[in-house]
DNA sequence: TCCGAATGCAA
DNA sequence: TATTGCATTCGGA
């Protein structure tokens, strides 16, 4: 049987203009989306020989769609210039190479697609397209498949009931209801993807859906009924037409043979140099491996996507000394563990992968326990062997996220050594306000679609665990991340070794961080469990008897965790004025809101008693002791060293930097946080140090001199916002000025700080503009940030840390304004992480050479907490803030404060 | 079982 | 209509 191979040009060109960098050649014309789209036909003619084949494109012109619903594609916007300009050099170099191309005026390259492909069938020719659009997924059939070129997806009829729960046939419907945004064709309002396949399972057919539309409950079904007029003009929007009139041949859709002169032509303008050598040496048509440390100017080559691989599984002891000895030989190896959990502190090993060179990996099982698993080797005999390499430090490693590997290894008594490089921070410090996953990572940077983790294990409730998926799919899996991860850094590195600041941050902040990190959750912190649980009693009582207050109060029973119930309480029953919305629009009851009313009426009162205490006892108070290890006997966070844009460090599971302090029930909590028999908690806080770092940036006289002369500052700054002598100031007037010099740290408006202060708003701009006149070196700092965020759409550290903002620009207020708080926020809270990330590195330093016991068990922003044996504690509490104060000199003293006790409440 | 909304804890 | 986070409960699908 016959095959004829379509490629979807149009539904490629832009995302490869997207995905890709902004590639140009010497005469800074851009190639990027050309390479993309060749790079697809490139692999699409290795991986098909097809008998015939074509290239499709949209021509101009309005279609017949257009013309029933004029806002067909209306939302999007003009096709930018650096992409058109490369269209007819894009279409020059299709031609050269020999492809069939086609573009139909007035025709959509869809249309095109679906009249071809049906009279391939017609003719008993089968059909492979490849496109990265979803509405042709309705053209599947059993001679018709799908392939997305870029993803590696393959799409038969199974992979599309896989996919979207429907079959080809029902996808048109499929689409109606869901709305393709792609197309600017709205769906049925709350209908998405899982709705839709129910009601297509259910009823088979949209035709049949709308006959029993009246059985639909709820607000969907409401919507559903709205939408019935629109659904028919939907699907006559989304069915692609397989009857266009085209005056073709299939021997117009026989492939030529190149024109290689021509071709070498284009590439050479282009600068396509490795296609070019290909071409001019005559070799075969694999690209020889890119380093891409080498690819200094704009040659596409560094965004190679052609991930061509050998993954190899190793099972047997030859297989492994082979694989160990080029590990050992190795300048840097990709390591990566597969485990039977998500918690470092219990996951136990089922695989190891190594990669040495990009495209070459192996992965090496270890206790994968599916149905027919061969026979693997023995794990204790395997890390034994492994062993000397995994701790020497002189043998570089590289990984995503090695933090985790390391805790893994840990688990069987190996100390991983020689953490070289982490492409997790690596991305981290090159752009923190996007996503550094490997999946995400991959698809950025090497415009790589990965393997999910999901597409192996399932998801939700019927998830397999790693060690009951089959061998060969786990290869294929494990390697590849240990792969991608070295191609990631072959990337990422040389983008970061651009920029001398952000290359030092990564080598001399969060690398070494990393260790630290490990060292601290892995020591974990005591707690005093019986506590807990004796003070939970106390709540759950006060509890108790605060409900049925607020019943009896009410006249009626409500859950009182319920926001919905006390909305129609207080608003809807007690007819309570409403002051503040929530941004979905129901009226609020937070508790800015409830103790406003609280004045006037008794209800509100109790339900803010219930409310802090319900908080603590589920989040802390029950929660914490449950998170007890049962091998250690302590809690063991994680820290998140990727997750916060400013660079500051996350804690979750459980996060042990939102721990309460203010109230003295939440003080009991810190009660529990205990130093074992013989030790003392130490803990030591930077004082007022992000009010520091913005005297130090904006270099306001005023602000630098209240911190050189060691004053008050909040006392300082109502003496001058008042206008009168520091020692006339009061508590309130003292209130007032702490609020506004947090406030302006934020970026906050005269509004915000009216709801804050409960001061009108003519009285917040005084206070401001007051405050302006007084320190006209923060105004303008202020001032001077916002121009260069939009200047150059990012803020800096004080250490060079960057954060982007994408926002800086939008035309959205909303979205603008936001961008421009965080842009004043940003430099101030980052500088204040870099500083305690160089304080642990510091303190972690000097605990390591005076061989001291004490070690770090937490950091909380500005704050680091370690666990001290008596002997070592008046040491540590005289060399801890000489530590803490030096690591940076600023233009204003840093200065920390210390304590001790025998739990963390004291120790403050 | 999953997800968004509302809420509240920390620095 | 104040920055950065994480985690809880409710309630709808």
């Amino acid at each position: 049987m016959k095959t004829l191979l379509m490629v979807d040009g149009s539904s490629y060109l832009y995302r490869a203009f997207h995905a890709l960098p902004d590639l140009r050649n010497r005469l800074n014309e851009p190639t990027g989306a050309i390479y993309g789209v060749l790079n697809m036909l490139r692999r699409l003619h290795k991986q098909y020989h097809a008998d015939y084949s074509a290239c499709v494109f949209d021509a101009k012109g309005k279609t017949f769609r257009d013309a029933i619903y004029p806002e067909y594609k209306a939302h999007r916007p003009a096709m930018p210039e650096d992409l058109a300009s490369q269209i007819p050099l894009l279409h020059a170099c299709i031609h050269a190479m020999g492809w069939p191309l086609l573009m139909e005026d007035g025709v959509e390259a869809d249309d095109v697609i679906g009249t071809l492909a049906r009279r391939a069938t017609d003719s008993q020719v089968q059909c492979v397209i490849s496109t990265g659009d979803k509405d042709i997924a309705q053209l599947v059939s059993p001679d018709i498949q799908l392939i997305n070129t870029m993803s590696n997806e393959l799409l038969d009829e199974a992979g599309v009931i896989h996919k979207f729960g429907v079959t080809p046939s029902q996808i048109i419907d499929f689409l109606a209801l869901v709305g393709d945004s792609a197309d600017n064709i709205p769906g049925v309002e709350k209908v998405g993807p899982k709705t839709a396949a129910k009601w297509l399972k259910k009823y088979g057919n949209l035709e049949k859906l709308i006959a029993h539309a009246h059985e639909i409950t709820g607000q969907v079904g409401e919507n559903l009924r709205r939408s019935l007029d629109w659904l028919e003009t939907a699907k006559t929007l989304l069915t692609i037409k397989c009857d266009v009139p085209l005056v073709l041949d299939w021997q117009d859709l026989v492939a030529q043979s190149p024109d290689t002169s021509q071709l070498a032509a284009l590439y050479e303008r282009l600068e396509f140099k490795s296609w070019l050598r290909e071409l001019t040496q005559g070799q075969s048509t694999k690209a020889p491996a890119q380093n891409a440390l080498q690819v200094k100017y704009a040659s596409a080559d560094s965004a190679s996507n052609d991930c061509s691989s050998n993954y190899e599984t190793i099972l047997t002891e030859s297989q492994l000394n082979d694989w160990l000895m080029r590990c050992e030989r190795a300048e840097l190896v990709s390591l990566d563990t597969e485990t039977t959990s998500l918690d470092q502190m219990q996951a136990q090993l089922v695989g190891l992968s190594f990669c040495v060179e990009a495209g070459h990996a192996a992965y090496l099982p270890l206790a994968h326990t599916c149905p027919g698993v061969p026979q693997q080797l023995d794990s204790k005999w395997v890390l034994a062997r492994m062993q000397p390499w995994l701790e020497n430090p002189s043998k570089f490693k590289i990984g995503q996220n090695l933090k985790y590997d390391k805790h893994v290894l840990a688990n069987y008594g190996i100390t991983l050594r020689g953490v070289a490089h982490d492409t997790l921070l690596q991305s981290y410090v090159l752009e923190s306000h996007l996503s550094h996953d490997l999946d995400s990572l991959a698809k950025r940077h090497l415009n790589y679609t990965t393997i999910s983790y999901e597409e192996l294990t399932g998801k939700g409730a019927k998830q397999i665990g790693f060690a009951q998926v089959a061998i060969d799919q786990a290869t294929k899996y494990a390697a590849e991340d240990a792969d991608i991860t070295l191609r990631l850094h072959q990337s990422l590195f040389p983008q970061l070794d651009k920029t001398a600041h952000l290359a030092d941050i990564y080598q001399t902040i969060e690398l070494p961080l990393i260790d630290i990190l490990f060292q601290i959750e892995r020591n974990g912190v005591l707690l005093d469990v019986d506590q807990l649980h004796a003070y939970g009693k106390e709540v759950l009582r006060q509890l108790e008897i605060l409900e049925q207050q607020a019943h009896a109060t009410a006249g009626q029973a409500f859950n009182l965790n319920s926001t919905q119930q006390i909305q129609e309480i207080l608003f809807g029953q007690l007819k309570l004025p409403v002051t503040k919305k929530t941004p979905k629009g129901a009226p609020s009851t937070d508790e800015s809101v409830l103790q406003q009313l609280a004045l006037d009426y008794p209800l509100p009162r109790i339900l803010l008693e219930y409310r802090m205490l319900a908080k603590l006892k589920s989040t802390y108070i029950d929660k914490l002791p449950r998170m007890v290890n049962q091998n250690t006997g302590r809690v063991h966070t994680h820290y998140a060293q990727a997750v916060a844009v400013t660079g500051r460090l996350a804690s979750n599971d459980p996060n042990l930097q939102n721990i309460p302090i203010k109230t003295p029930a939440g003080r009991r909590i810190r009660e529990a946080f205990i130093a074992p028999e013989g030790w003392y908690i130490i803990s030591a806080d930077y004082s007022q140090i992000e009010l520091r770092i913005m005297a130090h940036i904006s270099q306001d006289k005023g602000l630098l001199k209240a911190f050189t002369e060691g004053r008050d500052v909040h006392r300082v700054t109502a003496a001058e916002i008042f206008g009168m002598p520091v020692e006339q100031i009061s508590q309130e007037q003292r209130r007032y000025a702490k609020v506004i010099n947090f406030g302006l740290i934020y970026g906050m408006s005269e509004f915000g700080l009216a709801a804050q202060l409960g001061i009108d708003r003519a009285a917040a701009r005084n206070f401001i503009e007051r405050y302006f006149i007084r320190y006209p070196g923060v105004a303008d700092y202020m001032q001077r940030t916002r121009e260069m965020a939009k200047q150059n759409g990012y803020v800096e550290t004080v250490l060079g840390r960057r954060l982007q903002l994408s926002d800086i620009r939008s035309p959205q207020h909303n979205r603008r304004m936001g961008a421009e708080r965080a842009a004043i926020n940003a430099p101030m809270q980052g500088t204040a992480a870099d500083i305690i990330k160089l304080a642990m590195i510091a303190v972690h330093n000097w605990l390591a050479q005076t061989e001291a016991q004490s070690k770090l068990i937490m950091q909380v922003h500005d704050e680091l907490v370690l666990e001290v044996p008596e002997n070592e504690s008046a040491t540590v509490m005289q060399q801890l803030p000489v530590l803490m104060e030096n690591v940076i000199k600023l233009d204003v003293p840093l200065v920390v404060q210390t304590g001790q006790g025998r739990n963390w409440e004291r120790a403050h």
